[in-house]
Parts: structure tokens; C-alpha cells; sequence
DNA sequence: AATGGTACATGCAATTATGCATGTCATGCA
DNA sequence: TGCATGACATGCATAATTGCATGTACCATT
């Protein structure tokens, strides 16, 4: 029996287990047939000579060795992506892939026409877009850049404002008509769980509100506007993209966060998220009424 | 082209490379064969898409980026070395290796009849000795214990004291009756590169002596003693240890460093070092008085 | 009780990694 | 100049790893 070594692509498996829980979510994280993760469980348990793992019948359950395993792995994992992204800071190549990040109803109107544009503009360059509301993490390389709607940048991330932005009150035609008609009307309102009451602005405009139904999916909500079952308060840009929606006087138009582009200082000078910028930033900085209420200096 | 990934074992030839300077001398360090690093290099560059080390007649050179690469391998290292060493002090086994290191020149007359009874009464585990006179990583276990000549166990090392010392003048019977017939004789002293000088109380004793040799191997200088070549300062167990040589009053005995057992904190605790410590510690508690000049209390 | 879905274990075939053998090149020494 | 040594490159055979297919087990739902 040799001194104790552990293959470190098994302690990686390792730590993909303790986080997945599953064979087959390891083997998705990490790119391998799950019957791979396995064997390669077996090979670590055997060159350290201890269970890492219980066998439940819903997954593998981590021993405190093996989450004591994971977390030394984990912090290579730390060195492996700080490592990455100073190789991608330096990458002056436009090949290869860049992975961004945007909340799915950016993309379409906004992100669309960018990325069309630079696939043009750099055919060897691969964009691989992540639609996420949730924010990635740059740090583990999640993505290599982020368009985010937040008031700063972020402590640790080097970033971009793109524009300034409001959100107003927005609803079917049908809806809109109704609401026309009848000032006194009571206003049906659709909202997000994160803040499930009548926006404290819309009360004042038109007290005679109340909260019809809670979303906790914004594509979803978009969708119940649309289909006139009250009124969302969203983003101006989204309302006066989404064919359907008309903006309604339930609410003024109010004061939001901004959007930027932010990436990891590492990843900041390559030449791929370069690219993309400065393309991204004219884009919109040309579009930055659709995001205001009025068309004046932002 | 998919996201950068690298295999971790390829980082962690990337590291070997780097320190070793050879396809040869990664793989030895590494055990696998000189061709599996040269693949292992090219797939890194590859997954990387840089070039990692120069091809030169005499070796491999590191790039910029290589060196880059390898610090951070390095960084994981020391994870895995953390890991490791928990893992050992946790193991309640007597069964695998441990690595033992001591100077060469201990290892014989003390530590071989402590690893003879060892092995017999753990037969399931290997003893791995490394002799070395150079003090070996414990943070990165190039060895579990470690035997030291020093006067403390280290800041970051757990340690016993084993036993104090001194050091006398040893040579062969042929210089020593030449010492004993003329007690105006020149003395021919052979020293050790690290203290290239007659020593300070020998000049005492013997006014008349120089320095006839320098050595920079202690094995070597004890043969030279052997030979007749002229008077060496060695620890006392030496001495009287060794065929062929004899004490003689060219300098009287001198204090010296303790004999220490040392390990990492974290490996400490574990089964097997435990069990060499308590059959060590007994042997050379039994056996001070070879050590010191005086077989009084030390 | 039956069914569908998820998860793991295992044997076999395919793929990948590795070691060996051979050849080439550069350098130092006699 | 010739030889020995050390280092790397490459093709081929072998060994190891991986993925696929099949079977079993467990749990939730109907």
C-alpha cells in the first residue's frame, strides 16, 4: 500500500457530489455519464480508505469526511477559477467562448440585436448567453459578464452603468380601457413576490386598488398582463416591448435601479468581454428613452 | 470551442514540470512515465490555448504564463496537503505507510531496531524511511515524523524531546596513539562546510591543530575519520557507534542539540504515528546515556 | 395494487490514457 | 572527431477509464 494520493479531477467529483446530491446532477455539473462519477466515488473512498458517501435510496449522502473532503476541494476550486480568470484577463484572442449572463427580458429586445450584431463582427468568438434572474457568480466563473440591474456595480466587480431607468403601470388594452372609462374604478394588480402589496405610489394615484394575484416568475407575469388579468408594474422598456401591453395612469412612472455590464476585475481587460462591450454600450446608450419616462436628460 | 476547463491532475503536472525542469524528473516525482507528462503539457496548452513552457535541448522552461499556472497548482497543493494531513491524524488504522525521515547516520544504530520491532508488532503497516540530513516539508508530508536534531520541535511541528547530546573528537586508533604519544603534535582536523574552522574548544584543548579537510557529506566524513585522514567532532552516539573509531582528548565534549520526534499538528494524533512514538520514545529513553559525555543525570 | 419516475449497481463495448520501443537532437568530454 | 549521456518526439500495443444498456430498488401518485 503506497503513501495516500488522491486524484485531484476525484476530489473534484467529490465536491460535485456533496453539492449535487445526485449521481446524475455530479454528472451534469461536471460534464460526465453519472455511472463515471461512481467509479470515480469508488476510486476516491478506496485511496483514502474511508466512506465518503452513504448510499440512501434518493442520492449520496456526504460523510463528515467526505464534506471535510469537499471543502478542501472547494477551495481549490477557489484557485482553479481566480487561475481562469486571469487567463482570461489576458486572453487577447477573439475565438473561443464568452459566456453572459442577463435576465431573460433583457435579452430578446435588448441583447438580441447585440449579439446578432457581434457574431457578425467576431464569427470565432462563441456567445453562450445564461438567462437568469438569479445573480451568477463571477467570482466561480458562472459567467464572464453580467448585465445587471442594481444601483452599483457590485464591491468586488469592475462594471459599466448602461442607463438609467423607471418602471410604470402597464396592462392589456382591454384593461386599459376599463380603467379609462371609469376613474373610480377598482385597480386589479398583479405583483411580484418579492414585494406582494399595491406599489405605496399606485395608492396614491388611484386608492381604490387592491392585489389580485401574486407571481413569483416575471416571464409569467408579463404573460397574465397580457392575457387582461390586471395591471404589472415593470420595467418601461419591457412594457413598451411586449406586444399586447399598453401603459396605463394606475401608477406615475418610478425611479428604478440601473442597468450595468459588470465583470470580474480579472475578466475585465480580455479581449472577448472588450468586444462585447463596445458594442453593448453604444447599443444603449443610443436606446436610453425607452428605458426613461420622458424623453430628457436622464 | 466550449468554456476553458482544465483537468486538475493536468495543473498539477503543469506544477511538477515547473519545478522539476524535465519530462524525466515531473514523472518521477509524479510516478507515472516521461511521455504521460509530455501528453499531460500538451492537453493543458490546449484546454488553456497557451503556450505553458518553451521546449529547449536541455529541458522544458516555464513561460510567464506556465509559472502563473503553477502557482496556483501550488495553492491547490497546499489544500490537498491540508486535506492529507487531517485525514492521517484521523486515521485510527494501523494498517498503509508511514513515512518516517532522520538524518542517515541515526538511522542505523537507533531507529533500525526501533522499525524491526515496529514492523513485527504491525505487521500491516509499512515503515517508509527517508534519510535525510536536509529537514523535510512536514506541511507538504514529505514525511509523517519526523527524527530532528534541533533545539526545539519548530513553531508550526508538534514534538518529544527525545534525548540531550554532546559531541567529542573521534579518529582512528592509528591518529589516536599518535594524539597520546606527543602531546605537542599538530592536530589534523577534519570539519563539516557548515563550520569550516578547528572548533573553538578544541583550539583550547590543543592550541596546535588546523584544518586539513572539508567535507560537505557527514557519511563521507566519517569514513575519512575511518581512514586516518585526522580527528573529526561527532555526536557522541556516532562515535561510539561507529567501527573503527575511538575518542581521543583533542577537544573535550560539548553540548549539542536535543534529539527530537516531530509532526505536523494535524498527523500527530493519527494510529500509526502514535504507535511508532511509543515504541521510539521508550528506545531512546533507555539509551540517553550513548548520547551524553557523562553517565549522569542529562 | 399498479404505474411512472428517479436513483444506483453492474457487465460489456468503446474510447482514452499510458507505457514501451525507437529514433532524433544537443551537449560535454576524451 | 567520436562517443556517451540526457532530453524530447512519435508510433504502436496495452491498460485503464468511460459510456451505454440492462436490471433492481425505492418512493410518490393514481
Amino acid at each position: 500500500m503506497h503513501v495516500m494520493q488522491v486524484d485531484w479531477d476525484d476530489l473534484k467529483t467529490v465536491l460535485a457530489l456533496v453539492r449535487a446530491g445526485s449521481l446524475a446532477g455530479a454528472g451534469n455539473a461536471l460534464g460526465v455519464n453519472y455511472t463515471t462519477v461512481a467509479r470515480r466515488i469508488q476510486r476516491a473512498e478506496a485511496a483514502i480508505g474511508i466512506k465518503l458517501f452513504e448510499r440512501l435510496a434518493d442520492g449520496y449522502r456526504a460523510t463528515e469526511t467526505g464534506r471535510m473532503v469537499a471543502d478542501h476541494a472547494a477551495a481549490m476550486e477557489v484557485e482553479q477559477d481566480a487561475m481562469l480568470r486571469l487567463l482570461q484577463g489576458q486572453d487577447q484572442t477573439l475565438s473561443g467562448a464568452l459566456v453572459i449572463t442577463a435576465p431573460q427580458l433583457l435579452i430578446g429586445p435588448y441583447l438580441g440585436p447585440v449579439l446578432d450584431l457581434f457574431s457578425r463582427r467576431h464569427p470565432q468568438v462563441r456567445p453562450w448567453v445564461r438567462a437568469s434572474n438569479d445573480l451568477l457568480d463571477l467570482r466561480r466563473r458562472e459567467a464572464d459578464l453580467a448585465i445587471r440591474i442594481s444601483r452599483a456595480p457590485g464591491d468586488t466587480l469592475t462594471g459599466l452603468r448602461l442607463c438609467a431607468q423607471n418602471t410604470a403601470a402597464f396592462a392589456s388594452p382591454d384593461v386599459a380601457r376599463r380603467i379609462a372609462d371609469d376613474p373610480e374604478a377598482a385597480i386589479d394588480w398583479i405583483v411580484y413576490h418579492q414585494t406582494p402589496e399595491v406599489p405605496a405610489a399606485a395608492l396614491a394615484a388611484r386608492p381604490n386598488a387592491r392585489v389580485r394575484m401574486v407571481f413569483d416568475d416575471m416571464v409569467a407575469m408579463v404573460g397574465a398582463a397580457q392575457a387582461g388579468l390586471g395591471v404589472v408594474r415593470m420595467p418601461m422598456f419591457l412594457g413598451r416591448s411586449t406586444p399586447g401591453l399598453v401603459q396605463v395612469p394606475a401608477m406615475p412612472p418610478q425611479p428604478y435601479a440601473d442597468i450595468w455590464v459588470v465583470a470580474h476585475p480579472d475578466v475585465w481587460p480580455g479581449a472577448k468581454p472588450k468586444a462585447f462591450r463596445d458594442l453593448l454600450v453604444p447599443h444603449f446608450r443610443a436606446r436610453w428613452r425607452d428605458f426613461v419616462a420622458t424623453p430628457g436628460p436622464g
